[in-house]
DNA sequence: ACCTGAACACCGTTCAAGT
DNA sequence: ACCTGAACACCGTTCAAGT
């Protein structure tokens, strides 16, 4: 009596959480397609409908999964944590444990870019970044570029792939006003970073991320460091 | 009686490849969940069941989409050829215009990166960008490198994601013997490449691709550019 | 050779009903 | 408050059958 083997074991009832955990172990175990209502719910003993009360359903889960890895990746961070770090060596610190955790969820790179939108969990990723590279002395132009360079090795991946419109939705960067308030308090640094590219794009409001520039930047970023490395030392 | 508008249609029956451009249209117009057998199978005017006389399966019709879309890219990159261009302008233009289909097709990056074996097409993607630098002098081990690095940008999309393991499947390059021959025929720079590296780490054959090392490499070649962008003329 | 109808084993989700 | 059963509208796919 003093331990239930499975089922709808262990204590208690089902929970928001217990129900994420269970999602990740099937995630780990046999790969995000494993992960099923009828299938989770069995994992927990139960049946599929009973998700439904503690979660609004499988897009949410999924969200759920994204923050749980977040989550997994900033405890993994603080840990780490020095002070009297310069801007570089804590975004190359960020990103390398970014990648670890992405190791132990494989499935997680995936489900991140399939997203239709972006978990806000996802933005304070990027907002630390922005505030190491800000307080670095980078300008918000350059660390603006410099996000959208490192793209996602901040997610702890690289040289793999994702659309914003595989899963079908546009990204929505649409604000209402009421919500700008809560936003720069939660991201100031990129809320900064926002104001003051548009600041800087008063003649084309519309042009402040033109992401045509930004792929040739990361491009040009990119030749230049093998152009480099191919011959070490150009006449400048 | 000269035409039918709409339905099993125009001029004869039903065809692999009018059923990939059917596919297309549809990606195209609703994004590629709505790409569903039935679907389609409306779309030509025909039922679902219909189809698996021309295709297999839908793993197949996806491959399929994927192919044409490297095939649109490799159209546009023919077009625009030049003699003479050095490695890193050829490397620039193929990335843009790779670029220039993927966003005539969004849906592209996260079907290629969902597919959980790479496609042969991609493959020939990165052959020609491999062949432009080898014959621009670089190194295979650099090249190797490059190749990493520049990751999706080949493929035309930056800071986006993906998973190998996302469909479950993890990537498999064991190759049989016999088709070595094969494959040293329509890819002979990759097969060089891999020759070459494998010979160089004689010592540790397992180590001659080893994901963590390529990682920091480009996370190095991100940090340093952004670095020297940030304080352009650094103490050599 | 090419296409179809009916059926199977799955999905996520709704909704009224149980306790 | 928490969980369930039956049902609905979808999937991809098989297989025997039509022409």
């Amino acid at each position: 009596m003093a331990r239930v083997t499975s089922g709808r074991s262990a204590r208690g009832t089902l929970t928001r959480d217990r129900v994420l955990d269970a999602a990740m172990g099937i995630a780990d175990a046999d790969g995000l397609a494993a992960v099923t209502m009828r299938r989770l719910a069995g994992d927990l003993g139960v049946e599929a409908m009973s998700l439904y009360y503690h979660l609004p359903g499988k897009e949410s889960l999924l969200d759920g999964l994204v923050d749980a890895v977040v989550a997994a990746i900033e405890k993994e961070i603080a840990q780490s944590a020095r002070s009297d770090e310069g801007w570089r060596s804590e975004v190359r610190r960020r990103c390398l444990l970014s990648r670890e955790v992405m190791k132990r969820h494989p499935w997680a790179p995936g489900l991140i870019g399939s997203r239709s939108t972006i978990p806000a969990s996802v933005f304070g990723l990027y907002e630390a970044v922005l505030a190491a590279l800000v307080e670095g002395g980078l300008s918000y132009r350059l660390a603006h570029r410099a996000l959208h360079a490192l793209g996602s090795m901040v997610l702890g991946f690289a040289q793999e792939v994702f659309s914003p419109s595989s899963a079908g939705g546009s990204v929505d960067v649409e604000v209402a006003e009421a919500d700008l308030a809560q936003l720069a308090q939660t991201l100031p640094y990129l809320t900064a970073m926002v104001a003051s590219e548009l600041h800087d794009h008063d003649d084309d409001p519309l042009g402040w991320c033109d992401s045509q520039t930004e792929f040739e930047f990361t491009l040009d970023l990119l030749l230049d460091g093998l152009e480099r490395r191919h011959r070490p030392a150009p006449a400048e």
